[in-house]
DNA sequence: CATACCCATTGACAAACGTCAATGCGTTGT
DNA sequence: ACAACGCATTGACGTTTGTCAATGGGTATG
């Protein structure tokens, strides 16, 4: 059985803004690890590198996903200037991996994620 | 001290695609989800709604936020759109409250953001 | 040096987004 | 009936986004 909340009465004219939680500058910066993240091949590169046990470096990525390589670079650089991710240079390839010092919020949001 | 991972040695030409954890159909039904809340305005909605013990009305979120009425209306219709969000009218009143049958990825969402 | 490889940046373009003014529709109160 | 109110929709606009082709820079191999 399930319990619906009930309606309030109201006056016409009166209105009951509600009490924001969330403060308008933490809903910005929690809003651009969303916007991050709210894209299917961004998603699906933070998830992976939450899972790898090893950096990845692009060329993997590019071979996985059907796109080109400035795209997946691209991609790669949005979730870079969130600061989800961290690159390491070795030889000529660039292998990323979660930034380790990861907003608790970004973190979470990321474990919520199955 | 803080223990970076090891990059791995690699051959020129030779890339090693990473298990993706995430499906590409999952992955593209989760970023639904992040998008609908990617956005400031959309994002203290849904927390605001979240924590509101009461059903809330669009009035009463013109008022807090500086946006026009239509503009509110339209995030709204957003974050019904995404099933986040469910509507009783009552009166000349559209009540919102978090839709109940939330699938979990979006619920765990939500509650990762403090 | 020359070639091949990996990656980032730039430029370009269509699509989607955020915003508002104007409009229309249903409901309430006089 | 009429006016006032709450809300959704439409049309329009500038901005942002996702994508690729082309380019350039850096690094390894011959």
């Amino acid at each position: 059985m399930l319990k619906i909340a009930t309606l309030p009465e109201r006056e016409r004219g009166v209105c009951c803004p509600p009490t924001l939680t969330l403060r308008p500058e933490r809903a910005a910066g929690v809003s651009d690890v969303l916007k991050a993240l709210a894209d299917p091949t961004r998603l699906q590169m933070a998830i992976a590198l939450r899972d790898a046990k090893e950096p990845v470096c692009i060329c993997d990525f590019v071979g996985t996903f059907d796109l080109s390589q400035p795209t997946v670079s691209h991609h790669m650089a949005k979730l870079r200037d969130a600061g989800l991710v961290e690159v390491t240079k070795r030889g000529i390839w660039s292998f990323y991996r979660l930034a380790p010092d990861l907003p608790v919020a970004a973190r979470r949001i990321l474990n919520a994620i199955g």
